[in-house]
DNA sequence: TGAGGTGGTTGCAAAGTGAAACCGCAATCA
DNA sequence: TGATTGCGGTTTCACTTTGCAACCACCTCA
């Protein structure tokens, strides 16, 4: 997490969630969460990262509302972690990713996760930015305004 | 950037990306990039982060295929940084997190910047994530499977 | 009792970050 | 002509973060 100390880092959209999932690691539990993982083993071995780390962010996605944690699940005395109705607000972040990923950063023979309609395993199509009337948009037909809490 | 030496790296359309976007900074170069930015010094400006860490953001992307550089502009002896067909492709992913950051992270009263529909001015409904035959889908509506490559 | 699994915390070395200084180049100014 | 300024970086160095390994507390089961 860089400093961003800067005068821009108070109004920006962009900068702020950041602080809770710009390290390279957050996404990647979201998505385990998101996959049905609760426990800290779980994540741990699935991901191979040290249990230091995973704990450090487990505790910035617990104090960032993107994770909470229940008291059991089965009858061990541990804790899981769970999405919380926020952390299940970042599904269309990991869906954009994704398609992101899968066009640019896999060649068409090469071997990949991705995800698929539960109901008839068909491939999602690409996400696409509408108007509120319904028009595609791409990023030259959009632009940023500073909104003042008002309207 | 993490190490991530882990087996889970390979096929994980997660993961890979991370290595190009998955610091703090990046992503908000980018969108300055989207806001038109071009020129180191227009970036440093305004980001407010350290030149050396500018530098080694911008080769990353650019070595990434993100950015690449264009010799000149104006005049200018120097490069400016535009975005690739590839780094455009990140638009979807912006304003996701867009959204999902002016959802979760401020206040109705906080004073924002916002996207919006540079025709009439309207803010962008929320994404959705569609089916193929247009049934809108949840997190739990999807599955991750493995993709061979072929089919 | 003690062996093993789970969920962490603590050292410590290595890598990354960031502020400031420095540098080369070109245009501008005196 | 010689000095100055602005731009686009690179270098230096103190500080922070990361990551591996070891350790530890708790519980379960034999």
């Amino acid at each position: 997490m860089p400093k961003r100390t800067s005068h821009e880092d108070a109004s920006c959209t962009v900068a702020r969630p950041l602080d809770a999932i710009g390290d390279g690691w957050s996404l990647l539990i979201i998505r385990d969460a998101f996959d049905g993982l609760r426990r800290f083993g779980e994540f741990q071995r699935n991901l191979g990262l040290a249990k230091n780390i995973l704990s450090a962010r487990l505790q910035n996605l617990v104090t960032h509302g993107i994770l909470r944690t229940v008291p059991a699940g089965d009858g061990s005395p541990y804790q899981e972690y769970v999405l919380t109705e926020k952390g299940r607000g970042l599904f269309p972040v990991l869906v954009a990713l994704r398609q992101w990923s899968e066009e640019h950063f896999f060649g068409p023979e090469e071997s990949r996760t991705r995800l698929v309609d539960a109901q008839d395993g068909q491939p999602l199509p690409p996400l696409r930015i509408l108007s509120h009337d319904g028009r595609e948009l791409g990023p030259e037909d959009t632009t940023p305004i500073t909104h003042n809490g008002d309207s």
